[in-house]
DNA sequence: CGCGTTCTTGACTGCTTTCAAAGATGGTGG
DNA sequence: CCACCATCTTTGAAAGCAGTCAAGAACGCG
C-alpha cells in the first residue's frame, strides 16, 4: 500500500453499510471507532482459508478482495468480489468456518466488524448485507450458466460500477478495475486470452473501453441493451431470499 | 399427484432438518405439526414470482422445485434445486421479497414452516438450512462456471444423491432424478442436446446410467475421480459464510 | 389408440480454448 | 536515469467442445 489509509477513505467504505439499514447514533458510533482499527494486507495474501475456522469477521475498508475456490488441477473460480464496505466472514452460527478463501486482490484494509450483541439495528444490517450477498451470487450463476463471454463481461461491469459508486468510486461511467484480466476470466469462467479479445471487441464497436485499470462505460444504453443488467441489486437494500 | 402425501414420506423429509440441528422436543412436535398442513401443486405451478413479497415459508415434503431465473430472450437459469426438506422462502428479514422465482419442477407437497418465535433452536435450525444452500450455491457457480459438461453431471449428480439420501429417497448408487433432460441443462448452462449426447457417453463408458427418471451410478471411484466432487456438503451441518 | 412431450441422432456451425511467442508495463536496483 | 526482471497484455493459428437446426423415434398420458 503506497499510502496508509486515510480516514476519509475508511469513512466512504461505510457508506455503504451506512445506505444498507437505519441505524441508531449508537451503532454509527461503534463502526466509526472500529474503522479506526485498520489492519493492512498486500495483494495475493489470503485472509481466510477455505475449511478454516473464522475467529473474527471484517469490514473491508480500501482495496479489492474476492472469495475463490480453487480445484485439484489448478483451475480456479472466484466466486464473489469483495469491495470497500462489503462484510467479510460475517456469519450467525457458532464456530463459523470459512465455506470459501478469501483472498486479496489488491493491498487492502480492513477493520474487524463490531458484534451485533444487543444491537438489534446491527444485526439487521449485517442480515442485509448477507441477503444482497446472496442475490450476488445467484447473479453470478446466471452469469456463468447463461450469458455470451460479451454478456458476463458487460454484466459484470455494470454491477461493479452500482457497487463501486455508493462507497465513492468513481463515476458510473468510468471506474477503476484493479484487477487483471486473469482475474476476470477466473470470475466469469473464461480463459484471459478471451477476455483480452472481448474488450478489445467491445471497445472497436464503442462500447467500453479498459484501459491501465480504468474502465470507460462509451454506450451505457448499448452495454444495459447487450448484457441481462436490469436489476439494481447494488446499493438498493435487499429484502428477501 | 397420483395419491395423497402419506405421512410416513413427510416424516421422511423432515430427516433432513432433524439432522441438521439438535431440536428440543417443543420444536420437534412444532416441526412435526406444521408437517399435517399439507398443500399441493403441480409440476410447473409457480410457488414464489421473482419480485414479490413471501408472505409465508413452506417446508418441501416431497416432489421437486427449483429456484429459477429467466432472462429477457428466454433463457433460463435454474439457480438451486429444492428436495424434501428443504425450506422455501426462509429468511430472516422483515417484508422479504422473493430474489428468484421458485417453480415445481414435479407435483409437490409442502407445509407451512413454524416461525422460530421464542424458539432458538429453530432459529438456529433455519440458519444452518440456509447456509447449506449458501453452500450449493457457491458449488453450482465452480460448476458452471469451471468444469466441463461432463464434470458438470457427474459433479451434480453426486451431490443429489447425497442430497437425497437422508431424506430416504435411493441410495447412492441408485436413486430417482424425476426431471427432463433440458431442466439438467438449464441448471448446469448446457444444452438439453448436450446433456443427452453426455448421458450417453458416460453410459458408454460403464460411468453411469440414467433412464426411465432413475439414476444408476455404475462406477463410483471414477466418477469422483472424474468430477471436484469431494466436499460432503450435503447433509452435515454447515456452520459458516 | 392418438397426441404432445421428451429423447435421440446427424450434419454443420461457431464460440471459446489452447499453445506459443512477442510486446507493453511497472517496479527495483544499480 | 536507465537497465532489468517479473507480470501482464496482445496477437495469431489451429483445435475442440458445445451449440444450432432439423427430423425421426420413443414415451407417457388421457
Amino acid at each position: 500500500m503506497t499510502s496508509p489509509a486515510a480516514t476519509s477513505t475508511e469513512v466512504f467504505a461505510l457508506n455503504r453499510l451506512f445506505q444498507l439499514a437505519q441505524l441508531g447514533e449508537e451503532d454509527t458510533k461503534l463502526l466509526l471507532v472500529a474503522a479506526k482499527d485498520v489492519r493492512e494486507l498486500r495483494a495475493r495474501e489470503e485472509i481466510f482459508g477455505e475449511g478454516e475456522p473464522i475467529k473474527q469477521a471484517f469490514i473491508l475498508l480500501e482495496g479489492w478482495a474476492c472469495r475463490v475456490r480453487i480445484l485439484r488441477d489448478g483451475r480456479r473460480q472466484i466466486l464473489h468480489f469483495l469491495l470497500p464496505g462489503d462484510l467479510i466472514g460475517m456469519c450467525f452460527q457458532n464456530d463459523p468456518t470459512a465455506l470459501t478463501s478469501v483472498m486479496a486482490l489488491t493491498d487492502v484494509a480492513m477493520c474487524p466488524a463490531p458484534q451485533p450483541c444487543e444491537s438489534e439495528s446491527l444485526a439487521q444490517l449485517y442480515q442485509s448485507s448477507r441477503a444482497q450477498e446472496e442475490e450476488f451470487l445467484l447473479r453470478q450463476i446466471t452469469r456463468v450458466g447463461r450469458l455470451s463471454a460479451q454478456e458476463r463481461i458487460i454484466d459484470w461491469l455494470l454491477e461493479i460500477a452500482d457497487r463501486l459508486a455508493p462507497v465513492g468510486i468513481g463515476s458510473t461511467d468510468k471506474f477503476p478495475l484493479p484487477v487483471t484480466q486473469e482475474t476476470i476470466a477466473d470470475a466469469l469462467g473464461l480463459t484471459s486470452v478471451h477476455v483480452n479479445r472481448m474488450l478489445q471487441s467491445m471497445w472497436r464497436d464503442g462500447l467500453l473501453r479498459v484501459r491501465n485499470g480504468m474502465v470507460t462505460i462509451l454506450d451505457r444504453a448499448a452495454c444495459r441493451q447487450l448484457s441481462d443488467y436490469s436489476r439494481s441489486a447494488s446499493s438498493r437494500r435487499i429484502t428477501g431470499v
